[in-house]
RNA sequence: GGCGCGAUAGCAAAGCGGUUAUGCACCGGAUUGCAAAUCCGUUCAGCCCGGUUCGACUCCGGGUCGCGCCUCCA
């Protein structure tokens, strides 16, 4: 049975589905503005790493992610790079998608984008305005009352009364309540606009998710996940206007990964600490990021360094390794059906049925990999692929893995490296052990590792 | 000021009221021409102070420190 940790109920709890046998899920996705960091790479990883695992658990997954392309920062990027706000926004969708899939990302079912969603979202509003939870204000922008809405803060377990609106942002004096956000925002000057009942304006950020959810997956539905600095305000916003708009619960289960830190601090654009996702791929593989996030619980603060995706590398290595010792007997690319009763798959499944417990998991795989290099066993050789595959991972060629190069570098060439091996080869024959080693360390300084097996010499990068 | 999370060996990171987490690094041995990889073995833990218990890293209370949210942020 699996069971997940709610936000809402600050606990874990069984998983039951609304309707028996399929999930909808939701989560929020990038504004497309600017490169993916590596905490959208968390949050891509984490929940494709959730959903690959409900459906591996048999369940029917509809999952969404949406596109916000239309905000404040994209408006003024657009602006500042003198571009059209259509075309900063196709450029980084292109650019998000070719880093999702380099992290082995599955397309989500529905990548809805907000600018397609307007009309759900004035409805939405409209029926808050009916409700009494929605009133226009003195410049035109229409905004949710929180005071109107008795369960405000039950998400984020802040009370109304002791959030400190404005202590750190100058408020809006045309709202009633300080913390009263904007669904509608007044049209301004040169910036992209929608007719609407209440004038020319834009949607708020929040009422985004709102329509996109309720169109694509019903005003209830199973999971609606995100980063856990959208917890407040965004997600407790979206209960309010959902909720307040369909009068109907919303979600069931709320899941938020932890942040991605460098230096103990929270990895952030405003903060400018990040890096990006590509900026990182120039240096390492892209399946050592993914297996770098999954080797950490998805709750936990994750610390970037590279020393620690150097680490991650040498881990991944070890079940590659294993793999490449036994592979002979298996075959690449085909999909393993795992064994579920055997006892590794018990405890991969005991420990993803518990709140996704990914360290936990990949404890298992190495605990495999030690098996498999002692015995050789094909069916232990599956066994870790199947359940490694779950987790979107060791799909590749051991030795593609294993002999494969930071896509900075591309000095030492396979040719150059296998006629080396093959000139050691022939000093070793004439016992000249000298200009054997000579090559080898050689090689070793370009990077090259040499490893001389029962069959043969084979090469890894170091 | 309010609310929340965390503190595990050199580093990273889990579970668990009593029995080896796991990975990297380190040390000893096997293997190897020597290495690498692999195997076997060893060493290295649980912020502090109390309490509960036959027994606590694990439960409870109190500290200390760190982090996050309360502003756009994954």
């Amino acid at each position: 049975m699996l069971k997940i940790y709610n936000s809402l109920a600050r606990e874990k709890q069984a998983f039951v589905p609304i309707t028996p046998g399929s999930v909808r899920m939701y989560v929020c996705g990038m504004t497309v503005y600017d490169y993916c960091h590596l905490g959208h790479a968390r949050v891509l990883v984490v929940f494709d790493m959730v959903q690959r695992w409900l459906r591996a658990s048999g369940l029917h997954v509809t999952y969404v992610r949406n596109i916000t392309d239309i905000d404040d920062k994209i408006i003024k990027r657009a602006h500042d790079n003198q571009q059209s706000i259509g075309e900063l926004t196709a450029r980084f969708i292109a650019c998000m998608d070719e880093d999702a899939a380099a992290l082995g990302v599955d397309k989500p079912d529905h990548e809805p984008r907000a600018t397609a969603y307007v009309p759900q979202m004035l409805e939405l509003i409209g029926q808050l305005e009916r409700n009494g939870l929605a009133y226009q204000a003195a410049g035109g922008d229409v905004n949710f009352s929180v005071r109107k809405f008795p369960d405000y803060g039950k998400l984020s377990g802040k009370s109304i009364d002791d959030l400190r609106a404005g202590d750190r942002v100058e408020v809006d004096g045309a709202k009633e309540d300080p913390l009263d956000f904007v669904l509608w925002k007044t049209a301004r000057e040169g910036e992209p606009s929608w007719p609407s009942p209440w004038g020319n304006g834009r949607p708020g950020w929040h009422i985004e998710c709102s329509a996109m959810s309720s169109e694509l997956l019903g005003k209830h539905f199973d999971i609606h996940g995100g980063g856990q600095d959208l917890q407040f305000p965004h997600h407790e916003n979206e209960i309010a206007q959902s909720e307040g708009a369909h009068r109907c619960h919303f979600v069931n289960y709320w899941m938020h990964n932890g942040f991605v830190r460098v230096a103990d601090e929270k990895m952030s654009k405003s903060l400018g600490n990040f890096f990006t996702i590509r900026e990182i791929l120039k240096k390492y593989d892209p399946e050592v990021l993914r297996f770098f996030i999954l080797r950490a619980h998805y709750r936990s603060p994750l610390n970037y360094s590279d020393s620690h995706l150097d680490d991650a590398r040498q881990a991944l290595s070890r079940l590659y390794t294993a793999l490449k010792a036994a592979d002979a007997a298996v075959k690449v690319e085909v999909e393993v059906e795992v064994d579920w009763h055997e006892p590794h798959a018990q405890r991969f499944k005991q420990a993803m049925n518990d709140d996704f417990n990914t360290p936990e998991a990949c404890a298992v795989l190495f605990d495999l990999a030690g098996e498999i290099n002692r015995q050789h066993s094909s069916a232990l050789v599956s066994q870790l692929r199947g359940l490694a595959g779950l987790l979107g991972l060791l799909k590749r060629d051991p030795q593609a893995f294993l002999q494969a190069a930071p896509a900075s570098d591309g000095e030492t060439s396979v040719e150059h490296i296998e006629a080396l091996i093959a000139d050691r080869l022939t000093a070793k024959q004439r016992k000249d052990y000298g200009a054997a080693d000579r090559i080898r360390g050689e090689l070793q300084a370009a990077g090259i590792i040499l490893e001389d097996g029962a069959s043969g010499t084979t090469w890894r990068r170091s």
